[in-house]
RNA sequence: GGAGAGAUGGCUGAGCUGGUCGAAGGCGCUCGCCUGGAAAGCGAGUAGAUGGGGCAAAACCCUGUCUCGAGGGUUCGAAUCCCUCUCUCUCCGCCA
């Protein structure tokens, strides 16, 4: 959310983020209406002034004194009026909460204008692309041929969009998620977290998925309750409505959690594979932190995500998101794209991302920069460390044999018994 | 699921026979005194949000309004009374 009086005050800087962004918004309704209410508060204020301090001089009085009883009826129907300014300020109150709720955050100043991801813009690359000598297979069917995925009885049991993990594919999953929890715990500084799979409106309105992408989300029917599309939505919440300490930031945040998305808009696009779930596993990396640290935290989590995909020798790619790629909620946005040899593309593996005060301010996570001074909103990152699924289809390419089998990344070793290959079951 | 108790400032905890209560006390924190330095002790200050004025502006000062879990109601006036909801705790039942 952006600040109701930045935005009163710069409405061609909101409306030029909505252009660049291709983000749509009613900010005329909110300017219209937020005059509307300037005038209407002062109004019911000063109404509310003479009522307060009428009321102390009938308490002083003593309320059955005849001057109180004029009192009182005057009060009466100053008391109506208040009433009514009130319900018409609640009225507005709240449809301008859906306006303000409703616009992007602003791109940081080095974000490219762009249309779509082709005007995105890689800055580094890692690793070198493995050559194969034999036929390259997809992860689906490298997985299939070695028994350690199953689609067709994913879809049975739940649908379309569904993976079922069997033996070493299923150990593939679990240790990359230990793998990457411990690096970032006991590497990078992060503290583990595993929240709940299932969070309340306020909270997937406080980073951003509701009330513009609802239908992105899976709710529970009859609940308050959705189901997380991502650890960000609980974790970042964690926070919420709280003050923090400066000496506490910026807290650093790792959690493991499923992650559900309903892929509403997403029909016919990479049907087959792992790569686009309704349910698929993910660390994220959350971030609090002072304002002035926000640009160099970014590029540290960054780094922590790139790790990941070094020590598991995966060849990637680092792309600056362009304003029109970059999201309803972040201020800057860097994809790290892994390499997969089967579609001879690189894939978005993690999304890292600086949402600035955008987040904070939704959801009321305030830090006190020094004792005894205002308090300030604390800005708010994250990014994947990564996606579980895509890794595993990474690694399923990537370390292909041209037996059919596949060599388990080193790194990965320990969390196998030391086992070095997957082979057919 | 049944019965009961509760939700107050950064924390703890009074107030809850409606008015002088944005709210005692304690802890914590900040500043000052004391000290070679620290602890202890003493003194002062210390909730959040938002609007207006002083000001070029920040700091700061003056001032209005709102907030005692959330929302509604009664009343001239609500932390205090009534209703609804949410959450927490205790006991019983059920359960991984």
């Amino acid at each position: 959310m952006l600040d109701l009086k930045f935005v009163r005050e710069n409405p061609e800087v909101v409306r030029r983020a909505m252009e660049q962004k291709g983000e749509s918004g009613d900010l005329d309704g909110l300017l219209v209406r937020d005059k509307e209410r300037r005038d209407l508060l002062k109004e019911v204020e000063e109404l509310k002034q003479i009522r307060n301090r009428v009321s102390k001089e009938i308490g002083r009085a003593g309320a059955d004194s005849e001057a109180s009883q004029q009192k009182k009826n005057e009060m009466r129907k100053i008391s109506t009026s208040i009433k009514d300014l009130d319900d018409k300020l609640r009225r507005l109150d709240a449809e301008m909460e859906l306006r303000l709720l409703s616009l992007p955050n602003i791109p940081d100043q080095v974000v490219p204008r762009g249309k779509d991801e082709s005007d995105n813009i890689e800055l580094r690359s890692w690793g070198e692309k493995p050559r194969f000598m034999h036929n390259v297979l997809a992860h689906w069917d490298i997985g299939s041929n070695l028994g350690v995925i199953d689609f067709p009885r994913a879809g049975k049991i739940a649908g379309s969009r569904f993976v079922v993990y069997f033996g070493a594919g299923a150990r593939l999953e679990r240790a990359l998620i230990s793998f990457m929890l411990d690096l970032h715990t006991t590497e990078h500084g992060y503290r583990e977290v595993f929240p709940p799979f299932l969070v309340n409106e306020a909270s997937m309105t406080g980073t951003g998925q509701l009330p513009k992408f609802a239908e992105d989300a899976f709710k529970i029917e009859g609940t308050d309750l959705y189901l997380v599309p991502t650890a960000e939505v609980p974790v970042t919440n964690l926070h919420r409505d709280e003050i923090l300490e400066a000496d506490q930031l910026p807290i650093c945040y790792a959690a493991y959690t499923a992650c559900f998305r309903a892929e509403a808009g997403a029909h016919g696009r990479d049907t087959r594979g792992l790569i686009r779930q309704h349910q698929f596993n993910k660390v994220e990396l959350v971030k609090f932190v002072r304002p002035e640290e926000s640009d160099q935290e970014l590029e540290k989590l960054t780094r922590d995500a790139e790790k990941v995909l070094q020590l598991l020798k995966l060849p990637y790619r680092v792309m600056l998101m362009c304003s029109g790629d970059l999201g309803f909620a972040p201020a800057k946005k860097y994809d790290l794209e892994v390499w997969l040899p089967a579609a001879d593309t690189y894939r978005e593996i993690s999304s890292c991302s600086n949402f600035t005060d955008f987040q904070a301010r939704r959801a009321g996570i305030r830090y006190r920069p020094a004792a005894g001074k205002k308090t300030q909103f604390v800005h708010t990152l994250n990014g994947s460390g990564l996606a579980v699924g895509r890794t595993v289809a990474a690694i399923l390419e990537n370390y292909q044999q041209e037996d059919g089998s596949v060599i388990i990344p080193e790194v990965l070793r320990p969390y196998f018994n030391g086992q070095e290959k997957i082979t057919e079951y």
